[in-house]
DNA sequence: TCACATTTGTCCGTATGTATC
DNA sequence: AGATACATACGGACAAATGTG
């Protein structure tokens, strides 16, 4: 009907607005603005729909965008509402296993990638590590190390972990970020592979040896025993691949 | 009712199996085995609702989760039904802006994560690039200057995409999709700090300099370039922050 | 332990705007 | 321009699950 405002505001409007987009945006930057924090409930869907004079359905699609984008959380029964969360990291793990599978990327190419992003989110954990940090580590290694014998999932998750905690070593969002994204990928194939605790142990022993080498100010020994780390567990891949474990290209 | 399988599959059933989730791994699982391909075209939301059995609801919000997603677009009319694509790295992207503005990351934190990622890349790039990708390379910048006079918007664009054929050039896919996620946030910054086509002409000849120094095959001397480039854009970010341009934290 | 109220999950019928033929 | 097909959206309804008294 009306013209598209003016020629000021470029390249919005792809999609006609549809109620629950505005909905989504609409609670998304209550959130972003902190009216709403993790741990608040937002109404029911039926008081939604009231307080934004629409359908219940068009609440239940802005719910959906906000749940899988992890700002919510949704269960059914006694529960006052929708809770705010924050598990967006976790969201965009998954997308970039969408994206994995999507676009079939070798696992070469993933630990090619997967060695470089590493080598450099140590350098700057080397750099900016607390001894929060540190002991952080250290906390993970030990629960790491109980895992392994008896519970083997512990010790799995702990490993997986451990690079995210480097991540976090380097005082910068982004890279935990990356690495929370690089980490969804190397957990879902080494979920693949299957529980293997010999792996496992030589994994957590490399970690321990970085861990020396960070303390010890030894940069690029550090560097060394982790890219030989990065390695192993890729060979590892390959020869799973080539066992044609998994089920998309290898 | 009953048990949960065995012991052997953990962690899996969080949420209780809710129909519109399993219809969308379900519609995944098609696309990601490649029954379904981007261009074709689902069945319409009747059809599917038949089809799987369930409410029309139930597929519109199966229907939402994938559009998120980027696996499929919808538009109203007479279309045949739902669009399968492939948006991934766009959704990526969207994923990790609201990253950002949940977490608050600074702007120096972004070029200081900026900086090592794509020194990353283009090493990585210098070493893999073939020749359609450097002739890509000079096909953006050749875009970028004709945008200069008169499209300041397609100049933008252009250099914005000059990091995203880096990234190809690089041939790993795991670096592309890391990129997108910078670029997104880049992106975001610089289209809050308006159009200012004296940044995008000294950006573009930075471009130039870079492509100029990779195709001499001096890979120190297109890092350096890269480096007071990104630096450069990152102090740009830095003054609009100080003149409160950003609405989150600078 | 046992209802009870609340809330989500799902289905159906209907109306409307819009794009395609 | 009209007809058709489809997405969007509304409202009512019931079932299932869950927290509370």
């Amino acid at each position: 009907m009306h013209q598209q405002e003016s020629g000021l505001a470029i390249f919005h409007p792809i999609k006609p607005k549809r109620a629950f987009d505005e909905i989504s945006s609409e609670i998304k930057r209550l959130i972003f603005k902190g009216t709403l924090k993790p741990g608040d409930r937002l109404p029911s869907e039926t008081e939604l729909a009231n307080q934004f004079g629409v359908g219940r359905q068009t609440i239940r699609e802005a719910l959906r965008l906000l749940e899988l984008s992890g700002f919510i959380s949704m269960q059914k029964g006694g529960a006052k509402g929708p809770l705010v969360v924050d598990t967006i990291l976790n969201s965009i793990g998954n997308s970039f296993l969408d994206a994995f599978q999507m676009k079939r990327i070798r696992v070469d190419e993933l630990t090619t990638a997967r060695l470089e992003i590493e080598k450099m989110v140590l350098r700057a954990a080397c750099t900016n590590a607390t001894k929060d940090d540190i002991k952080a580590l250290h906390e993970n290694m030990a629960g790491a190390r109980k895992g392994l014998d008896g519970n083997e999932q512990q010790a799995f998750e702990e490993n997986i972990q451990f690079h995210k905690l480097l991540a976090r070593a380097s005082q910068n969002y982004v890279f935990v970020i990356v690495m929370e994204s690089i980490t969804a990928v190397v957990g879902h194939f080494r979920s693949l592979l299957g529980v293997d605790s010999e792996l496992s142990r030589r994994v957590l022993n490399e970690h321990e040896r970085i861990v020396k080498a960070m303390e010890a100010h030894d940069v690029d020994k550090a560097l060394t025993i982790l890219e030989r780390h990065i390695l192993d567990v890729g060979e590892g891949f390959k020869r799973a691949a080539n066992r044609e474990i998994f089920d998309f290209t290898i």
